[in-house]
DNA sequence: GGTGCATTTGATATCGTTAACAAGGTGCTC
DNA sequence: GAGCACCTTGTTAACGATATCAAATGCACC
């Protein structure tokens, strides 16, 4: 009784071998006549739940598809997460999640530790890693597919957009908007933390603000990714220190783009008439608050479903390395009242779509 | 070169036996001589990645910790999984991360999947469960933790606090500011979703309502768990067109309290004058907002924290079943600008300790 | 009723590791 | 130098399932 019933109890108890019990719950055979009744019936007794370690062991598949994300504390991130699951558990794949925490070396730590689960898949976000990282992915010879990102080249495929491009259409529309000393609020990278991502944002927006001829210097990095409210509204407090005047300010997400607003009204700035204000995400509170918080959209849950759809598609192995190496997903400037100060004249104020 | 190098051909290259290069993987023993770097050498050489499937069936350790959320869409749940890594993750435990998305069939599903990957505790939110649930978990004689809820009797273990009690001291506390048409706002329950806890702070608010003879039919259940922005706006909308009055909302969650709130302005009403507003979870934007929300905070990365360490406990079989069944780790309402109507009459406007 | 084909069932080997025990070597004490 | 303890290393047998192949069975047809 100590004992964990296994599938030879299952098999005695209904007459039949280990492999008709296999059998049956794999439903690869009808098995005839009541053996199938007999076993179910000899499970239901036991209470036997089939042990799926010595099952992968033995047919070398575990059903585990490893996948890296920077952080819990984000909707985008939890929103891919979504899109995977809603593709591959109904497969009867397990997820196995890990979070790095935007620490560039935990990656290499993940991987590693997944590795030995021997995962089918791996799903990583971005498409910057260790050299060891990289090495031991290829060797595992396993499909990946890095997310978030369109790196050149992927290590094998990718699902994403362009952050830079982002960063510097974001830019172009508040310039557009008349917006000409726009401060960007990221995250800082230090103490091997970092936020590709942001940093490729920032990138944009240095492009697009150099195109312009105006200011690169209004950035402020503050505080360890993933930027919060707290870092947004901290962010404006250091502006003003040091003397920097702004009209505008893009965050590296909504989340400390509300902090900056909230800070930016606290301080008497009204938004958006003295300050614009746009963030990166498209949170469901962007669109809740007021003034509604101008963004930029991407389809977290679409990547993660596309992400799957791949997988699936490459784990197939009838279907052949066909289909592009990235695929770029987009994205979707959305314009709120955040940033409408001058909506009156271009009479512009709906979504566009980019990319 | 196809197939993965297993630790037989590790252990031929260092020359070698298997349980040589296991035992230098496991630092159980310090390898006289050389033996242990020509391991390391023979690993690196080769690429070797231990295939921990393999220890597990041999070990019988998986290694696996399973816990069972509600949804990744909430900051307090994500933190509560933040906590529980912080304990095991360093010890070595992977985490297996199953989300039921408030449908109740869904956690059996997920139990019986886990249960099939040997994990060597299981961690679940609240203690409400299927019969078909609490008997496979007890035939599994594993440590189980229940979080988030103070079950009576849990199946094993709980770390939480009482939800009903939150509802009732939240209200009493709005009761005692001067608020007496108070709405409360929640998910609804139907399709085979609920939140559980959710509800019992609805009970909790329904016992304090009818303790101070007030009405206890303004209640508002909208949409699917976990209730968001939007669904708290929507509820104001639909109090109004049923001819409710009322003078406070209280919110499941910080999250609907938001989008009350900003429903209640965008239709003229003040909010702390017209309307106080309070919500559950102490999320981030609850204190950076203008007017801050008035809040329940509940330690959400210590339960997940606590409960790792109550695993780890377990797990060590030395120390015996001492301790308490539940641990209640108490909450803390938080009274901030949005329920501020009366903060010249009281002169209490911090928080204060409960539970 | 025998033949041939398709389908179902079972015996055995195997997956890659660790547990358990045995064997060999080393160093110390008396 | 014998005896003993201790430490390292190796051999063998699991762990609990599935893959593979051979045998048995069922069925249709001539």
């Amino acid at each position: 009784m100590a004992r964990k019933p296994t599938m030879r109890d299952v098999a005695r108890l209904a007459g039949v071998s280990t492999m008709t019990v296999s059998r049956v719950l794999a439903r690869s055979s009808p098995a005839a006549g009541d053996a199938h009744a007999r076993v179910h019936e000899a499970i239901a007794q036991l209470g036997y739940v089939p042990d799926r370690i010595a099952g992968s062991l033995a047919s070398q598949r575990s059903g585990f598809i490893g996948v890296i994300l920077p952080t819990l504390q984000n909707f985008n991130f939890a929103d891919t997460a979504q899109g995977l699951s809603n593709v591959l558990r109904p497969l009867g794949y397990q997820l196995l999640f890990g979070y790095t925490e935007y620490r560039i070396a935990e990656e290499e730590t993940l991987v590693r530790e997944m590795l030995g689960r021997r995962p089918e898949a791996m799903v990583l976000t971005g498409g910057r890693h260790s050299t060891a990282t990289r090495k031991m992915l290829l060797a595992a010879q396993l499909p990946t597919v890095a997310t978030w990102d369109l790196p050149q080249p992927p290590i094998d495929r990718a699902v994403g957009f362009s952050n830079v491009e982002i960063g510097r259409t974001m830019t172009r529309r508040l310039i557009e908007r008349g917006y000409r000393e726009i401060l960007f609020v990221g995250a800082s990278v230090v103490d091997g933390f970092c936020d590709f991502r942001g940093e490729d944002r920032l990138t944009g927006y240095l492009l697009a603000m150099r195109e312009a001829g105006l200011r690169e210097d209004l950035v402020i990095r503050h505080g360890k990714p993933p930027a919060a409210f707290a870092q947004g509204a901290r962010a404006i407090g250091i502006a003003l220190d040091r003397g920097l005047a702004f009209d505008a300010v893009l965050a590296v997400s909504d989340m400390p783009a509300v902090g900056a607003m909230t800070e930016c009204r606290r301080r008497g700035l009204d938004v958006p008439r003295d300050v614009g204000i746009a963030g990166f995400g498209d949170f469901e509170f962007s669109s809740q608050l007021v003034p509604s918080i101008t963004t930029v959209k991407v389809d977290a849950v679409g990547i993660g479903a596309r992400a799957g759809q791949l997988i699936v598609e490459m784990l197939d192995r009838s279907a052949d390395g066909a289909g592009d190496a990235a695929i770029d997903l987009g994205f979707e400037v959305i314009e709120r009242e955040s940033t409408a100060r001058q909506v009156q004249e271009t009479g512009v104020d709906g979504p566009r779509l980019n990319g």
